[in-house]
RNA sequence: GUCCCUGUAGUGUAUCGGCUUAACACACCUGACUUUCUAUCAGGUAAGCCGGGUUCGAUUCCCGGCAGGGAUGCCA
């Protein structure tokens, strides 16, 4: 039997870290196995669902990378794909139970007789699980009186105004699209059972389950969209790399066994499987993430950089097309985990008015005799016969011996004189990229303030 | 309240009934690199929730407690 997975989100808000990730299991698991992943849309809550939560889903899903074999935009064999148009199918499967005495009406609503008896989920991960839903049901917490009370454990599948519930549409969906794991957030765990009753109505075999443990925020309550990494649109604009996103969402809960940490996308698919899984909660961990992008922005092309990093570059206001970007670039992997953090890093290089940091040039004021130094750095320069990295480096080790300091007493005040900061880019590399003219011009630029 | 899941350093994971001084990564701290650093290299701090039991031996298996999370909707 081939395998066949779905994520199936509610349009009701945005796409989360945790139905992003419960969408990526999915996708690595039917990628895995030559299988099929399948997007079905649970809009049967009218009142909650908009077109505008659908849209920023799929351009989430789709800047993720996790395309869908079926449903939106893509069609399938087992359309439509939004639980909206798909009420025909759900009154088909009514009149099923109907007919076989499973429902009766409650005041307009239509209930599911629950059986009295243990119903056992075999879960790939959380093990058996029994509950007896007559008795579990038959006692209700009410959260404002904070008493037990007594409620019919009869599960209601359509509401008085003709609309159908979660439970119901999940299951009915799943048998008729032929889905045959079924991977979510273990918050579904205790509604299993209810779902393998209905598939036993039906006369049905249910698909595999796999309860996947949930994601929660530093603080260890459930992620809210304030938490910082909530939201897939905001990577986004921060400047992740969705191959990065990928690779530390599969880690929270799932591992390789072994020690590597960085896969590739297509390492991912061919590691991942359901035994990796653990069972624990995981709390997310920003900084984390923000590091397995830069692992990931070091591996990238040249030519991937340069196409990733050009809207943040422009954006920041840089010459995206300039000659030397792509050497800048180059220079601002090993300093960047961010796309957003690259312009920072080479913006110097294009900017014709030097921006000074105040503490990075009072720690150079500060030095013995700085003027000379200066003078000696810059016509040392000036007289260089080339310019690449290893002419610059020996200028200035030449430079430095001619005032009796070390190379490295002149290498802070060259930096900062021309880049205008003690921290950024390795400096000759940048040197090279500049050309002398310029660096001649920031240095005397520069000098004039110790004369 | 009831039911379910989970409980290894701050965080994510690994290993394992004895072969371990419980490993790796992020974070943090220190040192080095006579070019800063948000980089690189080297080193360091830091963990088996608690209590019983099974066993020659338990972090690993069982039970209880506690803690965290989930469910308990005519939301999904």
């Amino acid at each position: 039997m081939s395998v066949r997975t779905r994520f199936a989100p509610s349009p009701t808000g945005f796409l989360h870290i945790g139905g992003a990730r419960t969408a990526l299991y999915n996708w690595l698991y039917a990628k895995h196995h030559g299988g099929s992943f399948v997007l079905r849309v649970e809009d049967t809550d009218a009142e909650r669902s908009t077109k505008a939560s659908m849209q920023v889903i799929l351009d989430g899903l789709k800047w993720l990378g996790l395309d869908w074999d079926e449903g939106p935009g893509v069609g399938g064999d087992f359309g439509p794909y939004h639980q909206s148009e798909r009420v025909e199918i759900y009154d088909r499967y009514l009149a099923k139970l109907e007919a076989s005495g499973h429902v009766y009406e409650d005041e307009g609503a239509i209930r599911f007789r629950v059986p009295d008896k243990l119903i056992t989920v075999h879960d790939e991960i959380c093990g058996d699980v029994s509950t007896n839903l007559k008795e579990q049901g038959s006692r209700r917490f009410n959260t404002e009186t904070n008493e037990e009370e007594e409620a019919n454990p009869d599960i209601v599948i359509k509401r008085p105004n003709g609309g159908y519930i979660f439970h119901f549409v999940n299951v009915v969906d799943d048998i008729e699209m032929g889905i045959s794991h079924v991977i979510r957030g273990e918050d579904h765990l205790s509604n299993t059972p209810k779902h393998l009753a209905l598939f036993e109505a039906f006369g049905v075999t249910p698909p595999t389950f796999a309860h996947i443990p949930l994601n929660l925020n530093p603080s260890g309550t459930k992620m809210s969209k304030r938490d910082q990494g909530a939201l897939i649109h905001e990577y986004q604009e921060s400047g992740f790399l969705p191959a990065a996103v990928n690779n530390y969402m599969a880690l929270l809960g799932w591992s390789a066994k072994d020690d590597q940490e960085i896969f590739l996308p297509e390492e991912l698919q061919s590691r991942f499987d359901l035994g990796g899984i653990n069972k624990s909660n995981s709390k997310f961990d920003y900084d984390k993430c923000k590091w397995v992008n830069g692992e990931h922005l070091r591996q990238l092309s040249s030519t991937d950089l340069q196409d990733w990093a050009g809207p943040f570059l422009t954006r920041a206001g840089l010459p995206a097309g300039d000659a030397r970007v792509p050497a800048a670039l180059e220079l601002s992997r090993e300093r960047a985990q961010l796309l957003s953090e690259i312009p920072d890093v080479i913006a110097t290089i294009f900017e014709t008015v030097v921006t000074y940091d105040e503490t990075s040039v009072a720690k150079v004021a500060s030095q013995d005799d700085i003027a000379n130094k200066l003078s000696a750095l810059t016509s040392g320069l000036e007289g260089a016969e080339s310019w690449d990295e290893v002419a610059i480096k020996s200028t200035i080790t030449e430079a430095a011996q001619g005032v009796g300091v070390k190379m490295g007493a002149l290498m802070l005040p060259c930096r900062v004189g021309v880049m205008g900061s003690t921290s950024g880019a390795d400096l000759v590399p940048v040197l090279v990229l500049l050309g002398k003219p310029e660096v001649i011009r920031r240095l005397q630029e520069f000098s004039s303030q110790f004369g």
